[in-house]
DNA sequence: CACTGTGAATGCATTCACAGCG
DNA sequence: CGCTGTGAATGCATTCACAGTG
């Protein structure tokens, strides 16, 4: 039986699957994998949520909107969990292909990360306005022109984009994306874009991530007396 | 998982402000600052939201957790709610000090992106394990070996620590930062780190996204077209 | 009028708590 | 027992809707 679409079933009943639910299924992909290579054979709710630093009420609840995984008393079978979110996650046996809009640091370290090419994403594509970097070979692809962003889409079938350009020409790289095809973008400008519904839009914006935490450095330091806990946010993006 | 500090007083009551709204505030400035360039004196709620893709209420409520800054009417005058959040965010007539441990491609990247600088961010101390790039020179800044961390992060006064290290000497780095007395910490290594509940810690994790967005790619129905979701469908961390 | 500020309603997400199973 | 799966309870966050104001 397969599992079709961002639902559960139960008693007849279908419920979507948190959207933040679906960003913790990438964390325990990852740490499943860690646990894995000290050879144990399975794991607790309530392990694997000290590894993360969650809740065991909360690993059950996610991992049960997938399935059922457990065994009462003995826990998840580590190979065989892993093997199913593996799958649920879309980065078993597939690749990727993956645009990137602009050539600069983060682009580069976007480039360089290893990470993506051990989960199945694979660039493809690298594209820049400026003329200076066209031509240019970075980890072994050649940077193109901007104007030949649609194209090469097609071409090479690209599924997601990457934007790491200034935020003045975000949206019309997004632009171009969304008429070459992708069903995905990441955003790394600082700008918000407008996209079709059809397209799934993730901004990852690095000056807010240090403009939140400054405004809790700005207050935590008069204490008013603390009720309870101190000041503290563990958070994932 | 998150404890907050902000509060604001209506009839002598204080209310938390939510974590997601002060990441809003964040864009609020940005946005703010976009428009005052263009002349306006004025913007509504709707306006507003308008540009950042959320509602008119929700601009509406957030700007209100912080005080009330608007005319009935007539809207928020941009030059004085522009000061005034800049001041509550603690970016404003201050610098914030940044140490960087990890020199590689997304290190640099961090130190090249003039956003920071232009906030009150600034880069004062650069660590790297590697011997082969301490001693190198990045924007300005030389590269220091890891062991020199504390006693330079002391000497500085450094108030938020950024790793960009492999995952495996994160936990390392971290402990360093907090012993060197940070009060924040952003981290971009794929590990789950631990620290005392003085320190605020933010993750960014760009494998994530790329996995989540791969998880809904994967079973193509569209679950909504969101607008304006925060860490969601539609948004940063 | 056009707008804000805000209770009340709704909608998500997390946690509790426990029945039931191996 | 120890541990899962899951209703029910709680706790956040967003949206509605409208009284009140310049």
């Amino acid at each position: 039986m397969t599992r079709t679409n961002g639902m559960r079933r139960t008693n007849g009943l279908r419920r979507q699957i948190p959207e933040a639910c679906v960003e913790r299924l990438s964390l325990y992909v990852r740490e499943l994998s860690r646990i894995r290579r000290q050879g144990n054979g399975f794991v607790s709710s309530r392990r694997l949520a000290q590894h993360l630093r969650f809740t065991d009420a909360q690993v059950r609840r996610d991992l049960n909107y997938f399935g059922q995984f457990g065994t009462s008393g003995r826990g998840y079978e580590i190979q065989r969990l892993l093997a199913a979110l593996s799958r649920i996650l879309g980065i078993q046996g597939r690749t990727w292909h993956v645009a990137l809009a602009g050539a600069g640091n983060l682009g580069s370290a976007l480039l360089a990360y290893r990470g993506f090419r051990e989960r199945g994403f694979v660039f493809r594509v690298i594209v820049d306005a400026d003329p200076q970097k066209v031509g240019r070979t970075i980890q072994g692809l050649t940077v193109a022109s901007s104007d030949e962003l649609e194209a090469l889409m097609r071409r090479h079938r690209i599924h997601i984009g990457i934007i790491t350009v200034p935020s003045e020409a975000a949206q019309g790289v997004c632009d171009r994306f969304v008429r070459g095809g992708v069903r995905a973008i990441v955003n790394f400008a600082p700008a918000r874009l407008d996209v079709p519904p059809s397209v799934r839009l993730r901004n990852v914006d690095m000056a807010l991530e240090l403009e939140a935490l400054a405004f809790y450095l700005g207050r935590d330091r008069l204490p008013a007396g603390r009720h309870g806990a101190p000041a503290a946010a563990q958070d994932s993006p």
